[in-house]
DNA sequence: ACCTGAACACCGTTCAAGT
DNA sequence: ACCTGAACACCGTTCAAGT
């Protein structure tokens, strides 16, 4: 039973693996959703991969690179989340920024391993340099998401055309603060219904801060 | 040279300490200060407090519920704060409301092993009930210290009537935000002054949508 | 090139035994 | 009552050696 494994028909029939690298990531995300991100081990990972502890040294210099790898992954997520529910909206600016902050609160609570993974203080263990800084470009990326939206607004004449940084932060502050007080589970969503109200709701209260005139 | 410490001429001149499970805290921080949560050992925290690895068991059932007592301390920590902020500016009850923002944001930013470790994921170490509830009451308690203030503004016709919570969890948003960023700088504020103007700036924002009229 | 096995220096936790 | 020392089952990481 350890020979017969058939799962991936690819290679020499191989000793080794083909894909071992997004193999062991899938593993650890899959440890860290089961039992949190304090409690994945290389090892363990590497057993679930069906290899020996030593092989992830092979794909990764440590356990922090293998985070930083599924923090970057997980940036790209979002990143395309958000693109695709602005894509969604057409032209209207303030609908395409509406739906970008319901769809980050919303990638955040669908998956919570993810958000944690990128904000969360698991980030520390990235001692490498390059994987650190990859995973900021990464993150630099998803905030450019938004400055882009509040900038159409001003263009639009719709918000007020203050620095768009100055808009911006305090945005991103309210979406990023629901979405991590709702994976934290210090504030409840029933259901995706009760999500959106609430999300619209905040949203509305800000835009009034906002707007123009 | 092990038995002529003089730092405490507590007991019995004694083979123990009078005061471990305060010391092991106080190492415990100490040590998540220098190299993060993930790098917290108990082992460690029991060198530093000059007693055995086995030592700490007498006085936590285990990591996870040191971690707790400590998310509870910093919890009580942040009430406190609130509480003398609000404090400072007598009656205006708009007043107190945007103190206690800043507060919040700059408790966060002074202490901010002590915020991951109220709101971060290590919170999922705790694997004792009775730990995780004491934590979860001491978040409520610095919860209610906004929505008093939220109530009181309605209360004096300054804030909408709407249900106080669904004001007060926006307004919580976009200052858990501002923290949880400010902490993993994402968001820079160069000095305090800075970050009164970010606080500041967000909080004008957001009361033009929650004021009455 | 990619993986294994043994090795090292650590952990958390338990438990008999000491004072 | 409070602490120690040995013990157990784990880790992360490295490195020679195998295919």
């Amino acid at each position: 039973m350890t020979t017969t494994d058939s799962s991936k028909p690819r290679g020499k029939q191989g000793y080794h693996h083909g894909n071992l690298r997004e193999d062991l990531m899938r593993a650890a995300l899959e440890i860290i959703h089961e039992s949190g991100a304090a409690a994945l081990s290389l090892r363990d990972a590497a057993r679930r991969a069906g290899v020996s502890h030593a092989a992830p040294y092979r794909h990764f210099k440590g356990k922090g690179v293998l985070l930083a790898a599924l923090a970057v992954e997980s940036f790209h997520g979002l990143v395309d989340a958000l693109e695709r529910a602005k894509a969604a909206c057409g032209d209207d600016v303030v609908a395409r920024l509406r739906a970008g902050g319901l769809a980050y609160v919303r990638y955040a609570v669908r998956h919570p391993s993810r958000f944690r993974l990128m904000f969360g203080p698991d980030r520390e263990l990235i001692d490498d340099k390059a994987a650190a800084a990859e995973v900021a470009a990464a993150g630099q990326a998803a905030y450019r998401q938004l400055y882009d939206s509040i900038a159409d607004c001003q263009r639009a004449g719709v918000i007020r055309p203050d620095p768009t940084d100055s808009i911006a932060q305090p945005a991103w502050a309210l979406m990023h603060g629901l979405a991590a007080l709702l994976v934290d589970r210090r504030i409840e969503a029933a259901d995706d219904a009760a999500l959106e109200a609430l999300v619209g709701h905040s949203q509305r209260i800000l835009y009034e801060g906002m707007r123009s005139g």
